[in-house]
DNA sequence: CTGAAAGCGCTAACAG
DNA sequence: CTGTTAGCGCTTTCAG
């Protein structure tokens, strides 16, 4: 039924239809009238129909860059509790870490498919740049902070300050560093950076020697943990950027007889299950992934609702795990989820 | 710029232009004429004008039950991957495993907003039929079989026999059950008649205070095993429907000094991520899950472009993987990812 | 092979 | 407060 048959069913015009489901001026007579017709019918008004005349499709795109991971799957969990709560449709590209398909899911917007865009940050390049400028639409990167538009993103510095400032206030003074690519400005950059802040705090000298770079997964976590401590066997502590890389760690040093924590502790970023409930389980830095999620998600709806907001940029907190890994907790404490 | 701006730019009719876009006849002149002009203005046809028109959204719609369990996950990125790769786009909802936010999604679908649904089963209402029945899109059931619907799924009973019998086979013979609901089909039921085909071929009798129900998480998991194991400390071996509350169950053996395959044996169905790298690592059994998604996603493109096609029911197999909780594997081994 | 014309179902001026 | 009217941008008969 459409809304000529339905309108001619309740007996009004077609506007008045229009009115009743868009809040216009409407009798109360016609109201009650048009309701008991909707009741007896099931009529609602065509999406698509609404779509092409208004221009909006009250549908948001989300891209991510990999969705198996905890942390993406938690912030994706958030942004979709908002947006159906607010009547938005959520329309989900996975990029499995692939530039191209970036791209690709940047071009879909150019086809006005979406009425915003929830960008979870990685890499950018400066296409990006280009492709992100380019857009008519509200933008939201989620993760880290990029300048001219807005983002939700974590105190990526401050947690890796504190992680490793915990392992230095034990006493350990010969702290290495597991980091991911400095491309990734979030996860890469700032937790390096956070690592350097607290070794100068501490007045402990950053030997180049004690750093590695390894991918966002367990098993680069353990490739690395070996070259790195193969060849610096005298580090007493060591920082990891994920959890999943100070898994890896960990796992070599299980194979390798190395005890945690007591020849080597761990720290990480992030706070994954899996870290939690590994062999030795993790201080960790708990980010606000599902809140972040929220945040970035009713910050484009204000967008949405007035395009002419300030840019913002929301930076949330981080709270330290203190666990096993650094001699902190028994065992089963501090395990379960937030 | 519109299709009747663009056809007056290009020197051809509106007609000429569709049918280029819809692979119509054309003689070689037009479709030249055209390219052309394309490559010049950057034009594309507007979705949501065709959308209107045509009546498809090419847009599919994936109902699940909890973004941030790892199987989900991995079951829309292999939808993710198929439907990308045919240019269909993916609409998320995430039910939070709340019925009624299940139900609102699926009257999403009376709007006529996406041509077809995978919805990732867990409980099955009568209410459920009843929607499913009164929608005129294809729908795939992914996750567990649904009499007169197409579903993929995964051999869960076998799978739960394959675990049970391997901690049998080592000589065990008090064998415990901690699994979930019944009302669950896959993970609830059809696991627990694995789990009890292996008591039977094994001529082990199934005691009634041996078996308990938990949630779905690994909190829930050390509960019940505390409840369970206090009950029935002579158990010598434990299937968990799943990994999460296997993990659970591992960390009160883990804090109760109940030694890990010495005292009692640990598997489970899942083959997560945390389950592999846990204090010690659990013998769990491997279901597709990213096979599952894709070939679900092919299963519906099917009926997309045939709507007569056979209702049909995919089910994939599993592989055991035996690990430390068996006795089976030295630590490092058998850990990373697929 | 081609173009003209008739809508798909709806909203938003506009004139009452 | 209300109905009429003119499209939103496209596809698809239909008659050449």
């Amino acid at each position: 039924m459409n809304i000529t048959e339905f309108a001619a069913y309740a007996g009004v015009s077609k506007a008045a239809v229009s009115r009743y489901f868009n809040g216009g001026y409407l009798s109360e007579e016609k109201r009650a009238r048009i309701a008991a017709a909707v009741e007896a019918t099931g009529y609602h008004p065509s999406l698509q129909a609404q779509m092409l005349r208004t221009r909006r499709t009250r549908q948001v795109l989300v891209i991510l860059p990999k969705l198996s991971s905890e942390s993406c799957a938690r912030m994706v969990e958030g942004i979709s509790d908002v947006l159906d709560q607010n009547g938005y449709q959520l329309l989900l590209v996975n990029t499995s870490n692939d530039s191209s398909r970036e791209v690709a899911a940047l071009n879909l917007l150019q086809q006005n498919t979406v009425d915003g865009v929830i960008l979870i940050a990685t890499i950018f390049t400066p296409e990006h740049r280009t492709v992100l400028a380019s857009l008519r639409l509200p933008v939201i990167i989620l993760g880290q902070e990029y300048p001219g538009f807005c983002s939700v993103s974590h105190d990526d510095r401050g947690a890796a300050h504190a992680a490793t400032t915990h392992m230095l206030s034990k006493g350990r003074t010969a702290p290495g560093f597991l980091g991911v690519t400095m491309l990734d400005k979030a996860a890469g950059l700032d937790r390096r950076r956070g690592f350097e802040d607290a070794l100068r705090e501490a007045g402990v000298p950053l030997r180049p020697g004690r750093t590695s770079i390894a991918a966002f997964n367990m098993e680069s976590g353990y490739e690395q943990a070996s070259t790195l401590l193969e060849r610096e066997p005298s580090l007493d502590c060591l920082f990891c950027a994920t959890d999943s890389i100070a898994i890896g760690a960990l796992q070599y040093c299980r194979s390798h007889g190395i005890r945690v924590p007591e020849d080597l502790m761990i720290t990480a970023v992030g706070d994954s299950e899996a870290g939690r409930v590994a062999y030795v389980p993790i201080t960790s830095v708990q980010l606000h992934y599902r809140t972040a999620g929220r945040m970035a998600a009713e910050m484009l709806l204000e967008h949405l609702a007035d395009p002419h907001t300030k840019p913002e940029n929301q930076v949330l907190g981080y709270a330290l795990r203190p666990r096993a890994s650094t001699g902190d907790a028994s065992p089963e404490e501090n395990i379960w989820a937030e």
